[in-house]
DNA sequence: CACGGAACTGATTCCTGGGTAAGTTACCCA
DNA sequence: TGGGTAACTTACCCAGGAATCAGTTCCGTG
């Protein structure tokens, strides 16, 4: 008999390393994810595109939780490890440098902050802890240039810089949906969109 | 034997009418739809909190749908009606205007905005496009002054204008969860934090 | 005082989707 | 050439939550 291929018996190795069946199924999740949220995500869904069944998801990645932290990971260290990269410039450069990093990061998966974004984890549950610890440190980058630039308009309330930096970053989770419902544009352009975008707001 | 509230027996009426009822579980709703999403909302618990059964909700809202359905409706007639109210300032002052109207209208029930922005709603349910009316309706008032306030800087790309819509409407919905975030806070001190904030952006 | 309707309930049904048990195929190597 | 292992599958179980059935109690009215 010749190897594999011939569509004869439905079950056995289809020859595909685990590595990278794990890998297909992660972006396959990330993107059903990012689409519909963990709460409208069916693991039978992402099977199915996959070309796989559902225990394959469940032997490599033990549980939907699982599936969707493996997914976290990988989006909140590329995107944390980016922004942090680019923390240097002053003030309001610095909120467009940002912008810049999360969209050149985002370029090739821009699900990847929907994924971290996401706002139907069940609250209370283990997922949603992991999501936002990953997103606490985002808010910590975020409150030193919030801080800084009211503390630069003699504004020291404590509440003030915690609504802002709130602001900020759903701000940013706008932009990405917002780019996410565009396609077509890219990531240059997004970035002197929001450049525009900022500026306009700053001529009074 | 005396009429009721001796819980001897647990069928039966217990004399209140049908429109006060109603109005509770609406408010009981409410709560829990704002808290936890329509996703993770269960009659069950809506009914606990009553001191009522799940098959009485079932009796005055017909079904799940049915009793967001009715949440939304409340709550999407009076921010609509509010906001609409006020969109006669000019530009950035009517976005001042635009939020305290806001503050003030949810003040009795902060959760209303969160049922109308709520991003738990499965997706191409028919209780989702029903929220996107409303939302619609308030995208369309913001983009007047978007609109507005681009074409004053010389900037007349409706892309640009869309996605400051979206920022404009998601910074509103920030605010009013960072409010509910924050219940000690009053309307109109949250009014005053957004004009501090504000002006704290502009003062370049 | 019967009776119709309004207010209400316990118990049940049904279905979706997460999770599992047990078995199948193919390849590698002693 | 026969085990051992990696890569798979079919068929199933089961919890939880939406939705329903078949009533029960109470009150107003002719």
């Amino acid at each position: 008999m010749y190897s594999c291929r011939m569509a004869k018996s439905p079950s056995g190795t289809k020859g595909v390393p685990r590595e990278e069946r794990e890998a297909q199924i992660l972006d396959i999740a990330t993107e059903e994810l990012g689409m519909h949220g963990y709460a409208h995500t069916s693991l039978t869904v992402v099977a199915q595109r996959a070309g796989i069944s559902k225990p394959l998801i469940y032997m490599y990645f033990d549980s939907k939780d699982g599936l969707y932290l493996a997914c976290l990971e990988r989006a909140g260290d590329q995107i944390v490890e980016a922004v942090t990269a680019v923390q240097n410039g002053v003030a309001l450069t610095r909120a467009l440098d940002t912008v810049a990093a999360i969209f050149a990061t985002l370029e090739p998966r821009r699900q990847d902050w929907a994924v971290l974004w996401d706002e139907t984890l069940p609250p209370g549950s283990t997922v949603r802890e992991a999501a936002l610890q990953y997103r606490r440190k985002l808010i910590d980058l975020g409150s030193v240039g919030t801080h800084e630039l009211l503390a630069a308009r003699d504004n020291h309330d404590d509440l003030d810089a915690s609504m802002m930096t709130e602001i900020w970053l759903n701000t940013v989770t706008t932009v990405v949906r917002w780019w996410l419902d565009h396609p077509e544009q890219d990531a240059a352009t997004m970035t002197a969109r929001c450049a525009r975008l900022l500026a306009a707001l700053q001529a009074g």
